[in-house]
DNA sequence: GTATCTGCAAAACATTTGCAATTCT
DNA sequence: AGAATTGCAAATGTTTTGCAGATAC
């Protein structure tokens, strides 16, 4: 599905009025150049090794920053673990019991014919399904 | 939307394979007649006070089995925090930012038109969405 | 030079686990 | 009596907070 594409980070963050320091601009470059929907602790592992001084609080806080400023949006896939995701344009999650995989997929929620929620401003749309992906139907648990 | 309505709990319990003690038949009787998709800690602090030696553990020891035995669905409406509903059949959840109100809707996943996941088997579907419903419109934020 | 940002340590939660006491049949 | 359930206390894991030092403009 959809990859985003910033070609300046340091300017995007600041147009979201997200001052662009060093440990920001890193932590939303992996965000946008992963497509796992990483969780705290991943990002964190995976940066320490190239900023050696970066602290889990920081990654805390900048992700809440920029879920605030909205330029990633909070999953919530795993219960006890957050996942984030820079790709706030309304899409679905799947994740696959077999091979572990979330993938996003397109859904248009216009189509979903909910007559309960007419004259509703919805403003926040999560959709989450989980099963098996086409490879893993058939295999046993792997 | 729908209510459930059963008529003796211990058979239901026994009938999905658990035992019917006197704090699971209390948890799930409170289940199936609040609205409120309440958390493990309203649960506790609404029956201590008619089971003065129950214990935490066992509301989180019961509702584990619960889903375990799928009586129950864990919900992912706020992240920090789980919540439960006995209303296991596909719905969706609408929480409003306003009231703070949650409220179940029907949809129906066929209409979606998600082409991505053709041929993938998808057993299990959560649907959130979250803004102000009709009432809170218009209003300012209360 | 002053605001802000960072990062350590501690605190605050939610949830799980180990185990002894209790309950049920 | 024997097996399952309960509940306390402690452990675990995630996230937040307080605050001192570092950084940036």
């Amino acid at each position: 599905m959809m990859k985003i594409v910033i070609d300046n980070v340091g300017e995007y963050l600041k147009s979201h009025n997200i001052k662009p320091s060093y440990q920001r601009i890193r932590i939303f470059e992996y965000l946008i150049n992963t497509t796992s929907h990483p969780t705290v602790d991943e990002i964190y592992k995976v940066l320490i090794s190239e900023i050696p001084t970066l602290s889990k609080t920081t990654v805390y806080n900048t992700l809440n920053l920029f879920v605030e400023n909205e330029i990633a949006k909070l999953l919530t896939i795993e219960e006890n673990e957050a996942r984030y995701d820079a790709n706030t344009g309304i899409h679905g999650h799947f994740k696959c019991d077999g091979c572990g995989e979330v993938m996003d997929f397109d859904f248009d929620f216009t189509k979903l014919g909910v007559s309960e929620l007419d004259g509703f401003q919805v403003k926040q749309q999560d959709v989450f399904f989980r099963g098996m992906c086409k490879s893993c139907s058939g295999k046993t648990k792997n």
